[in-house]
DNA sequence: CTGTTAGCGCTTTCAG
DNA sequence: CTGAAAGCGCTAACAG
């Protein structure tokens, strides 16, 4: 391997001191055209791309932010993320991706590794980092934490409010005619989660239907789990004419067994899910789910970091989850007769 | 934001040299137990963490390989993604991702970001990146391309062979009796869709179908190009009993132009997608596909980097996809009886 | 076993 | 406008 090149080899070469190429790269200082032409020769024909490292250590600066994510792989941070990346474009700011999950050794995990990459602020989605490390971090850099509500540290939590998107939902299936509404939960430890839950609640309480506790099944946010949830019910017996799913992964789950079952979306039982991942809109139906804008929370993650670095107060944006509603819900099937009218609206 | 601690504040609070912690945090040389001690109690009670822009500075190297991926939302990559965190647990070295969307100004990419961070290696996916800037690449660092093969650096390419999954899956297709079998192309500038192709177009003359060119449809690998392309096919009145698609997701959209037009799968039609994405076990039906094993691909990857970087020949597994058979597929539908037995088997 | 001392590659005063 | 020189925080000889 060649060792790589650096700033003195290229001023070496243009027969400048390091002073002006450094100049030149980071467009500090004025410097004279015959100069400025030489160095930007050379650079080009050496191929010579800054060492980040040093400019970091000289600078004190690394012009990068941490993003932390629990799960790299799913298809609803992923699309955050996309925000995120997009936000920084053309800020000078990069993105340093990290998943929770990645552990560097047992002593130290992926909050450990950002904050040793010295990254000048952070991101952090979702819920599952402790609360005092949280606080620690935000004294040490510029902090934006999307999914979760610090106590006081409002000001830098991004939200969108879960509990009416899923008041929505709930809503809309009780507008359908439904009253034995299961909702398929996600994770008791997840923030977003109870809200979702509390959002099911307020709705049925608001239309005067009792909660029914055998309606509410634990799930985990994964297909397998809304699968084993939903069999587990239609195996007991327990009646109901409609899913409200924590997530669309757990609503595809639950789908599958009541496919299992013989039974028809939505015109047997009508689902709705959560968050509108990309493959939502082309299940079979097109899922009625509630949309969060990921992307648009990612891009404004990104916005307040950069207004906090530039230590403005950042504006705080106001996000709304809303119901997309698809074709997965219909109106509760009437036992006793066949008269669902062909009539349009 | 305060300062963060450099390594001699906690020297100095610990009353040794700077020497004498850097050895302590690295575990090289050796030290005493008591003024190890010290060193610890000084480390945490001050919340020391390294600077790792100084440490590779100094020490040449920055113990982290860059991860360079098309799409860092796309369900295929993350997985393998995944994968490649995986394969870097306890190695010392961590990857960077960085996503080939995300441009940092017009004159730089994603490569240059990563080569600007002096990654000690790099893994490359998929295969939007130049070649030439791939050669320089392998010219100044070790390096391993996951799904291209590239003209004298085949040591270097991890690849699983798309053209025989194809096959099996055209084949599979084939054995159900179908004849008129479509497929749902990838981008004609993608080496694996490319290769799926060809794996279609061997079974189809392996077995003496002659190939039809309108069932050979253009896709983008997303489901809103395979719901078009479909859609299409179908007003056109193109008659076919089985589609091949090249992954699961234009499979998705596939199916929705199917559903649209009321027909069932796998009873009207028999679909067949490429990857085995986490979701296509759980549509309704349960997909059948070619599976990739995209988190032993991704793990191998890194270790191959890791073995490069020891200097040591790295051993190069042989993956390969296999059909998964799921309920997307069945005998082709008989038009002048309805005598499909009842048997099973 | 431990401290001293050069750098690593770059930015940034500070003089010219 | 430009160069010299002093670090940035850490590692790695090199002496003790």
């Amino acid at each position: 391997m060649p060792e790589s090149l650096t700033l003195e080899q290229v001023a070496r070469a243009a027969r400048v001191s390091t002073a002006t190429v450094s100049r030149i790269i980071n467009g500090t200082g004025t410097v004279s055209a015959h100069k400025r032409a030489a160095v930007m020769e050379a650079i080009e024909r050496l191929g010579y791309r800054p060492n980040m490292m040093a400019q970091a250590l000289a600078r004190g600066s690394t012009m990068s932010v941490g993003v932390l994510t629990p799960d790299i792989a799913s298809p609803f941070y992923s699309a955050v993320l996309r925000g995120v990346e997009r936000g920084f474009g053309g800020s000078g700011y990069h993105p340093v991706f990290a998943s929770e999950e990645w552990r560097v050794s047992s002593a130290s995990d992926s909050l450990d590794l950002l904050v040793s990459r010295r990254v000048d602020a952070m991101i952090v989605l979702g819920g599952n980092t402790p609360l005092d490390r949280l606080r620690e971090l935000a004294g040490l850099m510029p902090l934006v934490v999307l999914g979760r509500e610090l106590p006081g540290l409002e000001g830098q939590c991004l939200e969108v409010d879960q509990t009416v998107g899923a008041e929505q939902a709930t809503h809309h299936l009780l507008a359908l005619g439904h009253r034995r509404i299961v909702h398929l939960a996600g994770p008791e430890d997840h923030a977003d989660a109870r809200a979702r839950l509390a959002g099911y609640r307020r709705a049925l309480r608001d239309a005067g239907v009792p909660e029914a506790p055998e309606l509410i099944v634990p799930g985990d946010f994964s297909e397998a789990g809304g699968h084993a949830a939903t069999e587990a019910l239609l195996a007991a017996g327990v009646p109901f004419t409609a899913i409200f799913a924590a997530n669309d992964q757990s609503s595809a789950g639950a789908q599958l067994a009541l496919f299992r079952r013989g039974l028809r979306v939505p015109t047997d039982l009508s689902v709705v899910g959560f968050d509108d991942i990309p493959g939502s809109a082309f299940e079979r139906p097109p899922l009625t789910t509630v949309r969060q804008p990921t992307g648009d929370m990612g891009q404004a993650a990104a916005a307040m970091v950069l207004a906090l670095l530039r230590g403005e107060q950042p504006s705080m944006p106001t996000f709304r989850a809303a119901l997309v509603e698809r074709e997965s819900t219909a109106p509760v099937p009437t036992v006793r007769s066949n008269a669902r009218g062909r009539k349009k609206g």
